[in-house]
DNA sequence: AATTGACCAGTTTTGCATTTTTGGTCATAT
DNA sequence: ATATGACCAAAAATGCAAAACTGGTCAATT
């Protein structure tokens, strides 16, 4: 009973696995910006020359690692909600989210967009949360959910979405401030959270978990379309 | 049946009232960095000599500003509780919090500690936050809440003042955010953080009301010594 | 006694030339 | 095919002097 695989995650030769390795640790020590492609090449072992064979530039293996480790949350998160009978309730959706954060690093820093890590890169106009335009799809998100019945809609999608945003940051704040030692009051609090979430989020009838599950699914196909899409569109302007 | 004032409020002069006044518009419109002693002056419709025979220097005029804001912010806070039969609870604690926030607008800025306001203030060895440790208090509030009983005692005091650091960014953010047409599902919200920070903090047996309110007191009396003999050592330092 | 605004010293900003670093290339080697 | 690292152009950091600004003062004024 495996979970289904609904983003092909991105095929990754051994080459990449290492310079991704590589960059994603001195990312998390010394940011983006005292990061050089040299810095890379010497902690993976290889030349400078090798990271150009496998990516077009830093910023493209930047994004690809950004991508990577997406695709892989998004993957795990939908592996924890397809396993939970009661996966689908928005509630259990951030708890499974929280669980699987631990796993992807890289995903607290792609979430809260950190200055202190991605540094100068934020700043270039054409950069990855520009290009994939974070705050639209959050809306569209809210949108689609409050259309399939999984949230009340008499709320104003911009205020669930700014919720929904500040609740993540918060959970991410946790999951990364939050010692294992102390696990017990953090769980209590992220069920309290939770908790909140649903009350103040589902329609009173309650949302099934296969409604919430066909929409993640529905949200996950549209999102793998818009970003090969764009992802073409961006590949073709390019080339000229 | 008038809110006690353990605070007493600044003793404010119709003039610096006026400075005060200008002061906070520019604040908010241009912020620390952009708002010269001249602007202020011109905003207020004095002379800029005159504001230096009401205040030490610039800093001394943002400090006793800020000051003021949290002082009437504690007055109209504690006043809310007092006047609410349940509002020594946790919960409600934060949700007369809240409805004392729209009338200090500049308490945003304070709690946030916002570097879009603060500018290069918050750069300043010597600045607000730093001179009056905002961290230390924090960790002091929240013992005393555990010792008093109000808070479960087997978390810990750091995990709890993180926790609530973190709830009262998003209620600010929320009180800052969300549009007053909004309010209805806004309510819903706040309860819905209020509700699980009484769950997830109280101890089971309960805190009433009176032990809620008997540690504010004694809390704003500490405050209120801390801040007299800090402000007593600042101005014999400057002495010498 | 209260207020003003020209004035000043110290700081910040700006413009620019020089040096250093860095992303990216490619002839050469394996 | 795959990989290397010396090499280069572009960008970033550094140093510095001139110009502009701003916090604070104080002799003159009301």
């Amino acid at each position: 009973m495996t979970a289904p695989n609904l983003l092909a995650t991105q095929n990754i030769s051994e080459r990449e696995k290492l310079i991704f390795d590589a960059t994603e640790r001195l990312l998390g020590k010394f940011g983006y910006d005292k990061t050089t492609v040299a810095d890379i090449a010497k902690e993976a072992g290889i030349s400078k020359g090798a990271i150009y064979l496998h990516f077009k530039s830093k910023d493209d293996l930047i994004e690809r690692l950004l991508i990577h480790a997406m695709l892989g949350f998004s993957a795990n998160w939908f592996g924890a909600i397809e396993a939970d009978p009661q996966g689908g309730l928005i509630g259990n959706m951030y708890l499974n989210m929280l669980k699987v954060i631990d796993q992807t690093p890289l995903m607290a820093v792609i979430m809260r967009q950190d200055g202190a890590i991605l540094g100068n890169y934020l700043k270039k106009k054409d950069n990855f949360f520009v290009k994939n335009q974070r705050q639209g799809m959050r809306h569209e998100f809210v949108a689609m959910m409050q259309a399939a019945g999984a949230i009340r809609q008499d709320l104003d999608p911009k205020v669930v979405a700014h919720i929904m945003d500040m609740i993540s940051f918060g959970m991410v704040t946790i999951a990364e401030f939050v010692p294992t030692e102390q696990i017990p009051p953090t769980d209590e609090v992220i069920k309290g959270i939770a908790d909140f979430m649903h009350r103040a989020l589902t329609p009173e009838q309650g949302a099934d978990s296969e409604t919430g599950k066909r929409i993640l699914r529905q949200l996950y196909a549209e999102a793998q379309k818009d970003f090969l899409a764009a992802q073409q569109a961006d590949a073709a302007q390019k080339e000229s």
